[in-house]
DNA sequence: GTCTATATGCCGATAGAC
DNA sequence: GTCTATCGGCATATAGAC
């Protein structure tokens, strides 16, 4: 009797995603996803080269979630540039927050060797970059983007990993961080 | 002949903090660092309980570091706060950059099992928050502090990872979001 | 496409002699 | 304080049968 076939390759990458969502990416082992999927630890090399190739995919999909996140989020009705950007920023933490392990084996655990070649967070954001432009002034715009990029995934990080232990309201630090910074190019900028 | 006392546990801790600089902290090895320090593996077993608590003690280095350098950078003699802020802020970029890789074992990495009890980032950079009181007001402190540990965290880990990929100047970069930043939290002061 | 069986390696950690 | 010897575990990966 021949073994039938119940896995294929974006399968095993889901389930990839869903093991390190759960669990951590440093717990995933290639003899426990096989288990999940319902096959042997041999059997996953039919479908993948190897564990790090695995990985990049398993980034691939969580970039392309928050991309979907963060476009989802601009969707504001309000053409004020500041509120679509306060809107985007809060969707990008929003993001980190649901989803801890795969953003963090994404964009900060980050092997190069796990790192999809064409994504990265930079080129994801451009969109934002045009609406930064208004605030900041076009020749800052990147500035500005790279600097909003750094406080969100800066707040991010360090909340996640419990380095903020004096109490107080994290979102309303944050919203106020947020504030101060946009706020503070506009300023500049006029 | 009886083997030769050779080796301590700071210096053990030191030859680590150094290792894991130079090849990352995923390439420590206990088998390495005890070649490195002329005894054998097992012989480590007589100065630390565990690789963890190595680990710890390896952050608590880093943390005592670092601490160093920001009152340093402190120390620069204009009594503007916010040019004092910014010396400091530039400081704590030029740590991270120059000791990446400890840095970030220490600040990313983090298992909670390798923290060292008393000392996390938030508790050390006290001294901060008095000035950052003087732009922000004293009832927004720890906002604008945490805000401004997120942007320069984010900026330096983001940096390091390579998520910066479309050229730029970074330095010019990191100067112009820090300034946004605490120009920010001045106009919102007044 | 899946299986069993296995190769190979490194890891952290322990036991006990010198 | 150091050594040799070894344990037990888990990892990625391959070979070849069904």
């Amino acid at each position: 009797m021949p073994y039938p076939a119940q896995t294929d390759y974006p399968t095993i990458v889901a389930m990839a995603h869903q093991l390190i969502e759960q669990e951590g990416a440093e717990q995933l082992s290639l003899a426990q996803l096989a288990a999940a999927c319902g096959i042997k630890a041999p059997s996953l090399y039919r479908h993948i080269p190897n564990k790090a190739a695995l990985l990049r995919a398993v980034n691939s999909l969580t970039i392309n979630e928050l991309f979907t996140a963060l476009a989802a989020a601009q969707q504001t009705t309000s053409p004020d540039p500041q509120a679509q950007l306060t809107a985007i920023l809060y969707g990008y933490r929003a993001f980190a927050l649901a989803h801890p392990q795969t953003y963090n084996l994404a964009f900060t655990t980050l092997d190069p060797a796990e790192r999809p070649e064409t994504q990265t967070l930079e080129p994801m954001v451009l969109p934002i970059q045009d609406i930064m432009a208004q605030i900041s002034g076009a020749e800052h715009s990147l500035a500005a983007l790279r600097g909003a990029l750094a406080l969100v995934h800066g707040f991010v990080s360090l909340e996640m990993k419990g380095q903020f232990q004096r109490g107080g309201d994290l979102d309303g630090a944050f919203a106020a961080a947020v504030h101060a910074y946009l706020q503070g190019w506009q300023v500049m900028n006029t």
